[in-house]
DNA sequence: CGTATGACGAGCC
DNA sequence: AGGCTCGCCATAC
């Protein structure tokens, strides 16, 4: 039993490895909320600088950085994401085809959720 | 306990 | 094709 759905996301994340990216849906399916994209990125933006939690590594379905244009964060993560060789084109996009992450095996994941002190 | 908000997503116009 | 609205889930006030 975990404490919040939060420390469930920052779980998947966290095992989400660089060069790689995912999606709000993808990381909520794997917690368990299906329709619970919109959590996952309030989870994001409650984590503490400083976090081991690679929150840059999620963005949204569309393989965009959802931060608001001129945002400070979105030139960060995107910097981040470049500095793991993750390509941006003109449009500002991600090829989720080529640099989505493929998630985790049923049992890794089990693990993963199963873990309730995982340092 | 009820209302409002939000780094989303899919559907509709 | 592009833009807007509604729906979902959990946290905050």
């Amino acid at each position: 039993m975990t404490d919040s759905r939060f420390e469930q996301i920052y779980r998947v994340v966290r095992c989400v490895p660089p060069g790689k990216v995912a999606t709000y849906g993808q990381i909520a399916q794997l917690v368990g909320m299906a329709r619970g994209a919109r959590t996952v990125g309030w989870a994001m933006r409650a984590i503490p600088e400083g976090s081991d939690v690679p929150w840059q590594r999620v963005i949204n379905s569309r393989g965009t950085i959802s931060f608001q244009p001129g945002s400070p964060g979105e030139a960060v993560q995107r910097a981040l994401l470049e500095a793991e060789g993750v390509v941006f084109d003109e449009q500002g996009r991600v090829d989720l085809k080529v640099y989505g992450w493929a998630g985790l095996d049923p049992v890794e994941l089990n693990e993963l959720l199963n873990s309730t002190s995982s340092s």
